[in-house]
DNA sequence: AGCCTAATTCAACGTCCGTTGAAAGGCAAA
DNA sequence: TTTGCCTTTCAACGGACGTTGAATTAGGCT
């Protein structure tokens, strides 16, 4: 028996099990390779599975691609929402820094990554690939980040206001750029440094992120 | 005849336009659905030419891919080179801003992009696509970019004196993530911002991308 | 024990992949 | 006009692709 340590679990949780390894073989593939750069058959010998069952639980290799992506965005919205709900509670009668306000953004990630590297580190560098692809970037982005993202430039339009909106886009659009590069984890900033940087050091980022893109919100977004 | 205004032509040249046909097509495909998402197949029918024909120009498909980044490469790098000359000419006594250093790095694919779309766009959304793929990023960054960019962090350290080297990294790591992002055009903020952002107008990203980045360095990279 | 359903395996389908060797075409020099 | 080289076409190779239908196994219910 392939797996003898789940004799006597129920049915529905061994099914879900197996869709979990599938997941998790499929998430890791596809953040190295990209969606056409990985087979089926390939998540299957890593997950240690027959193909045929990648379409038991999955209706095609696009399906389980979108699967991958949908089984961590909820906890992953859910937990920067409640990072900015923390600000707005802390800030019911004056208005919060704008270094609070993106703190509240990126921190909850880069905490996730710390904590857990794991379980996120493969699923944030397959968002950093997507976010940068002609192909998965409009879409994908928009259908899974769009309220959090509207809700987060509100925060900010409070925080310095008379700001036009393509300030605020824009300077939202460089604030993604470098959060996404840092999360693609390439090794790119290791080589070029010299070993002085580290990509996987969280705090190091933590330190510098927050506080480099709020100066540049500060010093873009300023009344008309 | 497929192609009779080369008639007369010399041999040489008529196969160096065929390589470039070759290039152009798959240039635009590897940039619109990345390296595997692209079969040889379908660039020779964009290319208008046998599928052979690849393998007479070229090695292989990876070998392919190599050219249609090295066919810009140089010149790209060249004309930044050469804006960081202009800046380091204009300031032989005092010291460049930081602003102007930036200016130098990105005003110059700006202008590209913006004289030449159709020359340059897919070129560089295949490069930011690169720079955000774990797969691609490290080796070929390092490879194509590495001396301009040292040249160019090399200024910022005079310009932002005592800063450490951490600081100054990471902060080039995002200032790369931000200009790659802009140049993945995924058409993501032009969704995001209900078209009050156009991501192909070089002149919005211009006037604020140079700053913004600034503005963080400054806030970031101070005498220890 | 026997049944029912869900989970898993097996074997195969038609298609397309990257790549190649040999033949054909086109042009310049002799 | 013939020779010879560079370019292009043609036809095919072995293998891997995404996907499927039917057969097999396993576990909870009666």
């Amino acid at each position: 028996m392939l797996v003898p340590q789940l004799r006597g679990q129920s049915v529905a949780s061994r099914s879900n099990e197996t869709k979990q390894r599938i997941l998790n073989a499929a998430e890791q593939l596809f953040a190295r390779e990209g969606f056409a750069g990985v087979t089926v058959r390939q998540i299957m010998r890593e997950a240690g599975a027959d193909v045929a069952l990648a379409y038991y639980h999955f209706d095609s290799k696009r399906d389980l691609f979108d699967a991958v992506l949908m089984r961590r965005a909820d906890y992953m919205n859910d937990v920067r929402h409640a990072a900015l709900d923390a600000v707005e509670q802390r800030h019911q009668d004056d208005a919060p820094t704008i270094e609070e306000i993106i703190e509240a953004f990126t921190t909850p990630l880069l905490q996730l990554l710390a904590e857990d590297p794991d379980t996120w580190r493969d699923y944030f560098a397959l968002i950093a690939q997507i976010n940068n692809s002609p192909q998965w970037g409009g879409e994908l982005m928009t259908r899974f980040f769009d309220p959090l993202v509207r809700r987060f430039i509100d925060a900010i339009r409070r925080a310095l206001p008379d700001s036009s909106d393509a300030d605020l886009f824009w300077c939202y659009h460089f604030l993604s750029g470098a959060l996404t590069l840092t999360f693609a984890e390439t090794g790119r900033i290791d080589n070029l440094s010299n070993g002085v940087c580290d990509s996987s050091d969280m705090d190091a980022i933590n330190e510098r992120l927050p506080a480099f893109i709020a100066a540049g919100f500060r010093h873009i977004c300023k009344p008309d």
